[in-house]
Order: structure tokens, then C-alpha cells, then sequence
RNA sequence: GGAGAGGUGGCCGAGUCGGUCGAAGGCGGCUUCCUGCUAAGAAGUUGUGUGGUCAAAAGCUGCACCGUGGGUUCGAAUCCCACCCUCUCCGCCA
């Protein structure tokens, strides 16, 4: 969500930023509701301070044995035109913060300026895409031949996009979420948490999914409740409605957790194999800073994320989002992309953003300034670190041999309990 | 799921028959004073949000906030209703 007096002190900026985005949204139409607000405001505080002044006073002449039908008459007026203004009150306040939910982060000056995928800048390249000898198989072949993969009974059990892992690939999966989160919580410092999987609303809106993407995310019926599209959610919103010491910041917070999503709109793509699944593991990696930290916490996060890339030696590059490519929530993103020798090209892994005070505003977590001694918003930043499915897909793919097995990256080898699969 | 108890400021805890209560008291925090240091002591101060004023900050000032949302009333932390949450007991259960 974005700052309120910002907008109304900087209403050009923040449109051109937004324009930035590619899409045609204005806040004109806030404003004026904003100023709206305030006067409507004025108006039922003025009437809501004679109300209580001549209720005092009821009580005063009541105590004295004054007769107060006639004053109570008067006040009785006040408090019914009180009561309309209030219901007014409500009411704008409503829609304005329904509006200010429903606006996206204004990218980060830093952002490159774009509209679609095509404007992403490429900052980094890592790693030489392998060449073998041999005709490669995509990993859906790969797992259905070494047994590990069952498309076609993960249908049966739910729908399209369901799959079920066995044997060795099920181990597979466990060693890879067991390698990122000793690698994040032993060498880079989070703490891992363990969250619940469902969550409602007000988690959902403090992270940015609702009130928009409502349509992305499974619901149980009758109940407050989602499943979780990325441990994003739960892990950030921690700390909702609370003041943190300064001294608590940064922190940086690890979790695994399986990720739902509807994939709404996404018919006909990436229909086979790992790549889209409704439902699939993540480690996420979350951290809560100040604002003066945000911009470093977030190079060091996506340095992070890369390192388990490196570590598992699969070829990869870092891109940056362009203005009309990073999500609704996020003011600056780097997505980090895997090569897949079966498809000849990069596939997202992981997603690195800065979000600002954007969540934080939503999900109201401060923190107490020293220098100010006021309390501010912190700033949040998450990334995956990284997707499993995909990692497991593109280990398959990368590492596959001319005779059909699967080379274990060397330090996969003590979570799998072999150096081959096959 | 059933029965009972309860939800007040950073924490503990008062709030009488509804009336000047943003809320006593204590603890903690901060500031100052005092005592070789420390400890102890004295005084003061100490919530959040949103408006107004101001170039801005400070200051001053209005309004709101006693789990959430409604209702009754001239007036609600106090009364009524619904919901949420916590605790105890019972039931069920990995």
C-alpha cells in the first residue's frame, strides 16, 4: 500500500512511477477521495466534540437537579446527524483503503523502465549450458522412465498439474529441501521456520494477494482460510499489527513449505512436466530490515539464492525485472533463471524482491527508530531459495547421462545417500 | 463439539448505581537531581491512529481507540446482542 500523505505531497512522481508500470492506472481518482475524507472528517469531529460538550453538560445539570429534557432533545438531533456523517465516514474510509489496496508498489528508480519481458536486462551469467553428446530428454521423460515421476496417477488422485514423486525421486525432493535450508540457516544466517500452511485474509492482504488476486489462490469453503501460494505469506505477516525493537532488525527468517496456486489463466502453458503445478515445495527466504538496509539486505538475499544454484553447479543467470514485468507488490525484483538443455533456454528458479514498506504498511509492522524514536514502517524482502520442483526438474535435465541416469550433484550426495540415480 | 471463566495502555492490575476516564495504582522505560562508583533514593515524564495549524520539524489543538462489529442512551471501558480469541474441565483425536 502505498503512503497516503506521500501521494498527496508528491501526486506527479508517483503517477509517472506508476505510468512506469505500463498500465494506465491514475491516482487522481484517490485524491479527490482523500480530500474528501478529510473534509467529511472535520465536519463529524466538530460535530462529534459539541456532542460530547453538551452531554457533559447533561450530566452536570442532572447532578444540580436541573431539568435537561430540552438540552437532551438538542443533543439528540446532534447525535442523529452525527450518525450520518458517520455512516459516510465509514464508508469513504472503506473505499479509500480498498482503492490504496488494489494500487501496485511504485517501482524502484533502480527498476529498468519496460513494459514487457522483453525489456528484462540481463545482469549476470553463470555457468557454461551443458552440450551433450548424446539427444537430451526433457525431465517429465526422464522421471517417467527411472519411475520416479507419476503424471499420470497425480491426475487421477486430483486434477491436471498434480503429480505424485516415488522411490528415489520422492528422496530426491526431501535431500534438495534439506540442502537448502542447512545451507541458509547453517552459512548464511536464517533462522528456519516452520509456518502454517493455511492462512487467512488478513494475512492474505498484508503480503499484497488479496484484495486482487483472489482468483489465484485456493480457498476453503465456509472459512477464512487459503492455502498458502508461497511461504511469502505466512512468514512475512509474522509479525503483523506488532513494534519491533530496532535491534531485532535485520532478520532473516528461512521456511519450507509446499506452495498452492491455482494457476488461473495459465491454461495451456508449461502443461507438462514440473514446471506448473498447482501445487509444489519452496524454501523462501524472508527478511524484515529497516529502510536504510533494504536495498543491500535485498543484493545480499538474491546472492543467497544464487549460491545454492552455484552450489548444485547448474548453469543459471540473473535477470532484472523491467518496470512492467515485477509483481504487483514489489518495487525492484531480480528473477534468477536455470538452464534446461531440453528446451534450449532459462526457466525462472527464483524470484528476489524488494518490496519497500509496501507490505509492511499492509500488514501495519513497525519498528521503533532510534534516531527518531518514532516508530516507521520496516521494509520487507523475500526471495525463493529456491523452488524444489524446478531445481529437481532441472537437476534431471542437466544432469542426465547418454545411458539414463542422473548424475547427484556432489553435495546432494550425503542428503540422497548415493552419487547416482538410476 | 459441550460447560464454565475471562479479554483494559510495554507488562501487571483498578474501574463503584453508565457521566468530565485515554483511563487509578504498581512494575518497566526515559529525563533530571542526589549519594566516591554501583545499588538505593527524590522529582518529572511515558500509548496508537487520524485530522487541523505550521514551509517543515517541534509545539499547540480536535477526534477516535479499553478483543472485533453492531445496538440502547443526552452520554458506554462500564448495559444488551453477535462474532473472534485465551484459559479450565469434559468429549474427540495424530
Amino acid at each position: 500500500m502505498l503512503d497516503i500523505k506521500l501521494i498527496r505531497e508528491n501526486p506527479e512522481k508517483i503517477n509517472e512511477l506508476l505510468k512506469r508500470r505500463n498500465t494506465d492506472l491514475s491516482i487522481d481518482e484517490v485524491l479527490e477521495l482523500d480530500k474528501e475524507r478529510r473534509e467529511l472528517q472535520a465536519k463529524a469531529d466538530n460535530l462529534r466534540a459539541e456532542r460530547k460538550k453538551l452531554s457533559q453538560e447533561v450530566g452536570n445539570l442532572k447532578k444540580q437537579g436541573i431539568d435537561t429534557e430540552e438540552l437532551q432533545a438538542k443533543v439528540r438531533i446532534i447525535g442523529e446527524e452525527t450518525k450520518i456523517l458517520e455512516e459516510k465516514e465509514t464508508e469513504i474510509n472503506e473505499k479509500q483503503r480498498y482503492f490504496l489496496l488494489t494500487i501496485p508498489n511504485a517501482p524502484d528508480e533502480t527498476t529498468p523502465i519496460g513494459s514487457t519481458e522483453e525489456d528484462n536486462v540481463e545482469i549476470k551469467k553463470v555457468g557454461e549450458p551443458s552440450t551433450p553428446a548424446f539427444p537430451v530428454k526433457p525431465h517429465w521423460e526422464i522421471g517417467t522412465d527411472l519411475d520416479i515421476l507419476d503424471f499420470e496417477r497425480g491426475v487421477k488422485l486430483s486434477e491436471s498439474r498434480f503429480t505424485i514423486y516415488k522411490g528415489q525421486g520422492a528422496r530426491l525432493e526431501r535431500a534438495i529441501i534439506n540442502f537448502f535450508l542447512d545451507l541458509h540457516t547453517l552459512s548464511h544466517g536464517y533462522t528456519e521456520v516452520l509456518p502454517p500452511f493455511l492462512v487467512n485474509s488478513s494475512a492474505m492482504t498484508g503480503t499484497g494477494q488479496l484484495p486482487k488476486f483472489k482468483e489465484d489462490m485456493y480457498k476453503c469453503e465456509g472459512e477464512d482460510l487459503f492455502l498458502i501460494p508461497t511461504a511469502e505469506v505466512p512468514v512475512t505477516n509474522i509479525y503483523m499489527n506488532e513494534i519491533l525493537k530496532e535491534e531485532q532488525l535485520p532478520m532473516y527468517m528461512a521456511a519450507y513449505t509446499p506452495c498452492f496456486r491455482r494457476e488461473a489463466g495459465s491454461a495451456g502453458k508449461d502443461t507438462r512436466g514440473l514446471i506448473r503445478q498447482h501445487q509444489f515445495n519452496k524454501v523462501e527466504l524472508v527478511k524484515l530490515c529497516t529502510p536504510e538496509s533494504s536495498e543491500e539486505e535485498h543484493e545480499k538475499l538474491t546472492l543467497d539464492a544464487e549460491k545454492a544454484l552455484e552450489i548444485l553447479e547448474l548453469p543459471y543467470r540473473r535477470i532484472a525485472l523491467c518496470s512492467g514485468d515485477i509483481g504487483f507488490s514489489a518495487k525492484k525484483c531480480y528473477d534468477l533463471e536455470v538452464w534446461f538443455p531440453s528446451s534450449g533456454g532459462y526457466r525462472e528458479i527464483s524470484s528476489c524482491s524488494n518490496f519497500g514498506d509496501f507490505q509492511a504498511r499492509r500488514a501495519n509492522i513497525r519498528f521503533k527508530s532510534n534516531q527518531t524514536g518514532k516508530n516507521e514502517f520496516i521494509h520487507t524482502i523475500n526471495g525463493s531459495g529456491l523452488a524444489v520442483g524446478r531445481t529437481f526438474a532441472a537437476i534431471l535435465e542437466n544432469n542426465q547421462q547418454e545411458d539414463g541416469s542422473i548424475l547427484i550433484p556432489k553435495v546432494l550426495q550425503k542428503y540422497f545417500g548415493a552419487n547416482i540415480l538410476k
